[in-house]
DNA sequence: CCCACCATCACCCGTTGGGATGATTTCTCG
DNA sequence: CGAGAAATCATCCCAACGGGTGATGGTGGG
């Protein structure tokens, strides 16, 4: 790699939140090599004018209305494979994190960034680099290690279903299920549904 | 109400996100009427600041370090009783709307507000009156109409108690104990604990 | 080709859960 | 004071759950 010259990174910011988009902007203006060149609400106004601008970076709020995030991604990279997008997060969700990388994110960030982690990412993402929270993705392996099937069975579980209501469901026996179950209680550490259950869905299981 | 003179309100932001702070400056800033006079990163700084700026009005996030938002806004209503401080959330979790007013928040108000929202929420709690964003005040009666006992014996099921270890840590016999746990289903509308913990749970009941 | 993993099913057995119903006491609020 | 809500406890009862153990195919990777 040659010693670029001070190239300025063009910047698209898409985030409902008012307040997060303005302060993106205004972070992100306090860098030098940084320029915003466009500021959309909702993931249609990003695609739109990840096509317009063809901005270098283009950072995205998973939630948003009209198209959601990894939606916005798949068509802005549909358009461009080349778009470098960085997806960014208020929540913990680490649900988002390999839809988005499948959808060709570069990078996945907490919002609770600082300016300086923010910059870093976005010269590294121009850089042709990928960057995602350790944190997060430290926290998205944790996936217990369930199988497709036994995250069908818990999902069920999840709604008060019961062992022969949820063999219906899947067309097996009732003593398949209860197989099921308890090795969800063994990969989830717990002895009971509503422990499973609740494990599961902190961990973002299901 | 005289037509009061065009009084500068002067406002003190607190907010770990750095990102969310800014932009809460950034679009307070634009209002002629509205001067940030601080910014605080943790709630432990937002007592301070209150102590040493005594501004019109706290912007106080719930979720911060070394002291959260309802215990920033007690202490500092605890040296200041006519302090007046609006939380805001990111999240909709309305678990925080009755401590928050119970210690003496002004305004709750969601961080996904536009600056006209927040401009008027200020103008409105700065001149005496209160304001919470509707939105939450009518999810935030949605606690499912628990009692205290119910919200106890629920938090013991989450972490995978039986009803006989439930009995035992409440010093009470299992047969109260199945009947609470017959009425928190009522409640709920679940008919076993897997479901109901989950929906407490997403409900932020517990 | 064989091993590991997954999904499937079976049987046994003791414990727990959840529904129905009724009763007592205490406390608060109008 | 009287109504109502909350918390307490009881008894009956059957279905559901959870643990233990063992077995059979299918699939995929080494």
């Amino acid at each position: 790699m040659p010693g670029a010259a001070p190239h300025v990174i063009r910047v698209l910011v898409a985030d409902d939140h008012p307040v997060v988009r303005e302060g993106l902007c205004t972070m992100l203006e306090l860098e030098d090599d940084i320029v915003v060149v466009g500021r959309a609400a909702d993931g249609e106004e990003a695609v739109t004018l990840a096509r317009s601008e063809r901005p270098d970076i283009t950072l995205l709020d998973v939630q948003m209305p009209i198209l959601d995030g990894i939606e916005a991604l798949r068509r802005i990279r549909a358009e461009d494979p080349d778009a470098k997008v960085i997806v960014l997060t208020t929540y913990r969700n680490e649900d988002y994190i390999f839809p988005s990388l499948r959808a060709g994110a570069r990078g996945y960030l907490l919002k609770d960034s600082s300016r300086e982690e923010l910059a870093t990412a976005i010269r590294a993402v121009a850089a042709g680099e990928s960057l995602l929270d350790p944190e997060m993705v430290l926290a998205a392996t944790d996936d217990a290690g369930l199988t497709a099937r036994e995250l069908e069975v818990l999902t069920l579980m999840a709604d008060g279903h019961n062992n022969a209501q949820i063999a219906a469901s899947l067309f097996v026996s009732e003593n398949t299920v209860k197989t099921h179950v308890r090795r969800i209680f063994d990969k989830l550490g717990s002895h009971d549904r509503a422990a499973a259950v609740l494990q599961a869905w902190k961990r973002h299981v299901i």
